[in-house]
DNA sequence: TGTACATCAGTGAACGCGCGTTCACTGATGTAC
DNA sequence: TGTACATCAGTGAACGCGCGTTCACTGATGTAC
């Protein structure tokens, strides 16, 4: 056999990530598989190796915003850092709305990323949105339990952390990127502060 | 002078209504000339007698969102209908993330619809999108005192009402779709009970 | 240990297609007489 | 009033280009002996 199934694995896992940063930062339909395999180090070519269709290597990326980005990495360590459901909420809701995380545009998540663009793809790449909605959703909803109000307030926390960076990643104007985060940051720690 | 300036100028304002429904549903790049021009009973060639480009149809059409879509037609209703700020602001918000606007994809805000495009686009859609963040946010402002703390509530109302129908729309699941919006209408009006 | 070999990751030319744009034209229209 | 005419909105074939995808190939690699 020659290659390892391991160099293989991260030719892809190349691919993956530098398709995904490029799909952030300029759209899906504006970055040619040229783009990707030349900024890979690689051909043209090559890419069906790797990839059935483009659209496999796009659900792929949207999915891997929640695996290996520099956002998810810091979530992680969070994760192993701090086992208490309230404290890990409340940590990730300052990550996700925090300066730092809004300035790097290469790691942002694909909720506040990608958005019209996964609107109008296939099923794949909608039902990877969907998981990372549901996953984001079940850290909170462990902080604020099983019942149906706490699913309800999980979601409403979601909603307050992509719904502020989409505004202010969207906006031009310094003041509305800062404000809309700020109150959203302080609307969902009030939420986790009842319970 | 054969046909009148008048002929010319509806001709031109049905290419950009057409355009602008079809730039909601399926994104700028997705939509082709030929797209539009069949759309509104014309062929491909005449498309230059009206617009030097693409790129300047987009503009013209991003601007029409704001003026003459049906949403924006139903929020005049509002607005005139009742003067009491609260009731129009607790009526917004219904109607914002109701289901009859969620199915409607034709006649989506700007603010959901065009996100992604919008951020990766030029200073003058940015432009645009904040303006409609911020004449939103002054209807709940009207309803919430000129205080910081009402300001800072205003906007968390905007938060949910667009981020829950950018989630929403981009999610494929049913359950989600409805339960996002229930969750973000439910927090949105509690605010607005508050006050 | 050194070599011959089979495998398959990677190459790059080529293909078909759809797009934005151009252009020579056509024919419906308002106007001049 | 009726007709001949000039205008220009609209037509549709054609062009060049870039894209996703295919394919015959090449050559680096791990393995068998």
């Amino acid at each position: 056999m020659p290659y390892t199934a391991e160099h293989k694995a991260q030719t892809r896992a190349r691919i993956i990530e530098k398709a995904r940063v490029m799909f952030n930062r300029r759209g899906f339909e504006q970055v040619s598989i040229d783009d990707i395999m030349r900024e890979a180090g690689l051909t043209r070519g090559g890419f069906y190796n790797h990839f059935a269709s483009k659209d496999e290597l796009y659900s792929e990326a949207v999915r891997s915003f929640s695996k290996c980005n520099p956002f998810a990495t810091k979530v992680s360590e969070l994760k192993e850092r701090d086992r208490d459901p309230m404290t890990l909420a409340r940590l990730l809701v300052n990550l996700y709305l925090s300066d730092e995380v809004i300035e790097d545009i290469d790691s942002h998540c694909p909720l506040i990323a990608l958005p019209s663009d996964v609107a109008r793809s296939g099923i794949k790449p909608r039902a990877a949105y969907t998981d990372v909605v549901n996953s984001m959703a079940s850290v909170f909803g462990r902080a604020l339990g099983e019942s149906a109000e706490g699913r309800r307030k999980a979601l409403v926390i979601v909603n307050l952390c992509v719904g502020g960076m989409v505004i202010a990643r969207t906006t031009h104007d310094p003041e509305l990127r800062k404000s809309i985060r700020a109150a959203s940051r302080a609307q969902a720690l009030a939420i986790l502060d009842e319970a």
